[in-house]
DNA sequence: CCGCATCCCTTTGGATACTG
DNA sequence: CAGTATCCAAAGGGATGCGG
């Protein structure tokens, strides 16, 4: 019987094991958090997007022509939900527009992206990151 | 037909819809490369627990009780191929043994690392990272 | 135009068992 | 001690279709 299982069944019993290691990762560390915030596929392209004058759900579709309008959907409420975005409507009219804008917190954490960015440039050479160029809006 | 889908039909027919997603992402921002390598889970915590001294499989286990050896070895075998990571074999002995040490190429990661966690602690008020702090070696 | 509900498939992480 | 092979369950991403 491993650690985790005898934990859990001591300890836990109505919680997966899944959920038990995502509990661990959290309380030894932190920054696990931030890890799990940045790391769904798209987010940070899209919160980055954002940040440079792309604000509307469709522009954004248009932008990143393969992803869902569901994903792109269930992306921009965890940003907002994270204050990382914030949502505007326009009016209440049809059709409706919204403006989604970057907030100040975002900003600090595109600056340690970006840091991300140059140190996988530095070691890899990497190319053609759209962190720090111009998006056509 | 979504664009993804004429895409796949005309030109990537063997590629799934992942795989081509992954590579949109790797071709429009690469900083994506970074953020998978970084992403998977315990992964930066091994990370960083070897840039602090623990170099040994058994003492990564001990480490991080709930997590299992396949993933440890996985994870490690990863850190390693990206020359975050350097393995030294110290004997071929029974018992074998093995060091992992951490590369200078780690430290400045690491140190990213670091800032992610100081941001999220300014934004959310975190507490008791490891990060920064002294692990039991 | 801006999304949500539902279903489905791929990927990932973990369990069990085994080897040098 | 230091791992690997196989199998399996869960989570996440995506497709289709519908509503305000």
């Amino acid at each position: 019987m491993s650690f985790k299982q005898f934990y859990m069944a001591t300890k836990v019993k109505e919680c997966s094991t899944n959920a038990y290691n995502l509990k661990v990762l959290a309380d030894s560390c932190e920054v696990n958090d931030v890890l799990a915030m940045i790391s769904p596929r798209w987010k940070m392209q899209i919160l980055y997007s954002i940040s440079k004058g792309v604000r509307q759900f469709n522009c954004l579709q248009k932008t990143f022509p393969s992803l869902s309008d569901q994903v792109l959907g269930k992306r921009l409420k965890e940003l907002v939900n994270e204050g990382l975005v914030e949502k505007t409507m326009l009016a209440d009219t049809v059709p409706q527009q919204t403006l989604y804008t970057h907030t100040k917190r975002a900003e600090a954490l595109l600056e340690i992206i970006l840091e991300l960015y140059l140190w996988g440039k530095k070691e890899w050479d990497l190319q053609a990151c759209t962190v720090g160029k111009k998006l056509p809006v």
